[in-house]
DNA sequence: GAGTCAAGAACGAACGTTCGCTTTACACTG
DNA sequence: CAGTGTAAAGCGAACGTTCGTTCTTGACTC
């Protein structure tokens, strides 16, 4: 199909793509061939060498979506108006944690591409500089809260973004290593931790 | 060297999974071959597959001992008599965290670690194991603090233990992905969130 | 001198990638 | 509207490389 629409290119880029993504869940990046990608896309070796020129392009692909996945949840969290109380800001968030760590979640991942960072500079950026981002939308959130009067007013609002934006991966480590423990149990533990329990 | 003492054997299976560990600290897992190891070893082919049978075993022993090494720091914590203060108990849970992430720290291995556990079950078992195991040190950590009445007398240590230990990683991996926060602010935005703050 | 074990050349499989060929949809000519 | 040219898309055999592993050899210890 020569000259073909942009649709039909962006649609075999997403063919290709949602290939890779199965397989690398299935098998990891480096147990995945390209041979695994290309047959589970149903094309051929050029066709798919066509709209991605190496291996890594595809990985950092798929990565940069992985990583990037969760902006839009905590930037709508940080905006919320009126602010979430602290506790339903974190349930949101582990919720949308325990929505992409099931079978098919592309949180799975996201293990595999912090390990892929370590060894390839542009993609460690990449996520230093998005995961930089999330913590700016806890500082956000943790300010409002001191605002709202739920932190003490000498709270300072990076040092508490950091501590609330690391509950996070907290928890979901504990979910995808050891299977526990469930949401309700993590938020009530992180509750008597807080000073609004009392 | 035939009929060799059991000390040489030891310490030429050291002599291995030290050369291992320089190895996958610097290319990881999957880009090491096993010609790197061999050759960082100072040993033949032979000589390696002597005592390691094959790639997987190699990997799976250097991951358990990076995975365990932090039992005796939790665990002495979990048993400090008396017992410290929850903000001390964690200031030096992350101290451990900040010298074992520079650039020879073995907990720059974990992350690779999860991910092979991914798609290892046996590996899979010995983390969750493990992870649960670090989980009830910091559930006693969380008993010991209720019945010291720095938490809440209704504050269930298991669910505390479990947000307890999750900052431990939440700390690890902002630090590794994103270089900050250091551990003083993160540790001052927790105790900002944890009621002896007022 | 017999037995043991490190050494490293050699092996077969699998890898990512290249390249020349075929197919096909559109543009242009008359 | 029919016929033709063209450029892009798709294809897959084949390449060179690298991998983990095996196997033969020879040196050394008891």
């Amino acid at each position: 199909m020569p000259r073909v629409s942009d649709e039909h290119l962006a649609a075999r880029r997403r063919q290709i793509l949602d290939a890779a993504r199965r397989c690398f869940l299935r098998d990891g990046f480096h147990n995945t061939s390209m041979q695994d990608v290309i047959a589970e896309a149903g094309l051929s070796v050029g066709a798919v060498y066509r709209y991605f020129p190496s291996k890594n392009d595809l990985i950092t692909a798929i990565a940069q979506s992985v990583i990037g996945g969760a902006e839009t949840v905590f930037a709508e969290l940080a905006a919320a108006d009126p602010p979430l109380p602290l506790a339903e800001t974190l349930d949101r968030a582990l919720a949308y944690v325990d929505a992409q760590t099931g079978p098919d979640g592309i949180l799975r991942l996201a293990i595999q591409v912090w390990s892929e960072a370590q060894r390839d500079p542009a993609l460690a950026e990449f996520v230093a500089a998005t995961y930089a981002g999330f913590r700016k939308h806890f500082v956000a959130i943790a300010r409002r809260a001191r605002d709202a009067g739920e932190l003490p007013p000498d709270a300072d609002p990076e040092a508490v973004g950091a501590a609330l934006f690391g509950l996070v991966p907290g928890y979901f480590m504990q979910r995808i290593l050891t299977g526990s423990p469930d949401r309700a149990s993590y938020l009530a533990g992180v509750r008597a931790l807080v000073r609004r329990a009392g």
